[in-house]
DNA sequence: GGGGAAAGTTGACGGAGTGTCAGCGTCCGG
DNA sequence: CCGGACGCTGACACTCCGTCAACTTTCCCC
């Protein structure tokens, strides 16, 4: 499961089939990263994309069972460069303001630049069925349950808050156009969730 | 383009092929929502569709152009639904609470009565990309535009309001069980968004 | 080094789905 | 009642899928 050292020699020698192999996953993740960019994701077939690579048919399912499970690898990759920024900002949080405040930019920033992956509305909002995503997800929440306990957010239910924090950081950050957009979108979207909040926290719920 | 009477026939008859049509253009898109409920969007062909009906595949194609056409044909049927509902409900209030409450209210049941449709976490999120429901969205701003003209809703950024309310319309309407939540997950939102609104009010675009 | 075994790659193959279209039966309207 | 239009049918040509026997490369131990 951990990505120790690849085939896990019993001397951790790193053979030449270890490195093509690393190299024939990759040279399969970068022709489908085009592929899915130039002609969509549901426009694109297997053959497509190892045509775009010098190998053959076969050898693609020795690495992957399908182009969903490549997009799978590819986003994970993305949910795994974002996760870490995220957890960080929370905890460097001391206050529901700057707790907001750096998910939101962090996120945005995110998908700015992650735009790419998701060609021309294809699928249109980020699918969210993948481990690495729901565990970022996880993450999140006990996060907010940990700021909840220790006072840095208001008492609010974590599951809600964490389905609207990441439903409006989704939904506002469709529509970013530049690097300029980020800091007015992290302001209407912390504003936002700190009115909320304080009003959640003074409404019990009935 | 408009949808009047069948075949625009001078004498306006309607004859029996118009009957027939209609009726195979009903019988696919039955069998179309079973079998999607049935095995899920993706994994579902023209051909599962067809087979499920007394049709010949050749005729699906007078129909439908694939299978996704299909599927935004039967969501769109869902759209048309919840449309007149929302707006009724934002025509009554009178106040931010009531605006509120009566959108996630009407909503959130509608999304707990159409699970059907989105079957095991397929696609996961509502895609929002044909033109009835863009057309639902434009007519949520155009109204949001007028409540806060009209000082029902305090002055907000109506396209960013827009995205945060279907965000988190569409993200907590996925924790939905059952009827009982819908009141809870109402009132969370509501709360969120009435003290949400407030803090952006007074809170001037730095 | 040399040689046998294991790992990995290749491309052709059987199976299935796709969209099309010539042929045919049915229905309309005069 | 008849001719023509309409639309249904299912076979066809094509593409893609996932597999697998044969082959090539690499490994590792003697």
């Amino acid at each position: 499961m951990a990505a120790s050292s690849p085939t896990d020699r019993p001397a951790g020698r790193t053979t030449r089939r270890d490195l093509t192999k690393a190299q024939n996953r990759d040279t399969i993740l970068a022709a489908a990263r085009s592929v899915f960019a130039e002609m969509g994701f549901a426009a694109a077939s297997v053959r497509d994309i190892i045509r775009a690579t010098p190998l053959a048919s076969g050898t693609f399912y020795n690495y992957f069972k399908s182009k969903e499970e490549v997009y799978q690898a590819l986003r994970d990759d993305a949910a795994l460069a974002i996760r870490p920024r995220l957890r960080e900002a929370r905890r460097q949080a001391t206050d529901a303001r700057t707790f907001l405040d750096g998910q939101f930019r962090a996120f945005f920033a995110f998908a700015l630049a992650n735009r790419a992956l998701h060609p021309a509305s294809e699928t249109s909002r980020f699918r969210m069925d993948t481990p690495e995503v729901f565990a970022g997800f996880a993450e999140l929440r006990e996060d907010i349950e940990a700021a909840v306990a220790g006072g840095v957010l208001p008492p609010v239910d974590p599951a809600r808050l964490t389905a609207a924090l990441t439903g409006v950081g989704f939904e506002v950050s469709r529509g970013l156009e530049s690097e300029a957009d980020i800091d007015g979108a992290a302001q209407f979207a912390t504003t936002l969730f700190l009115g909320g909040m304080g009003l959640l926290a003074q409404t019990p719920a009935a």
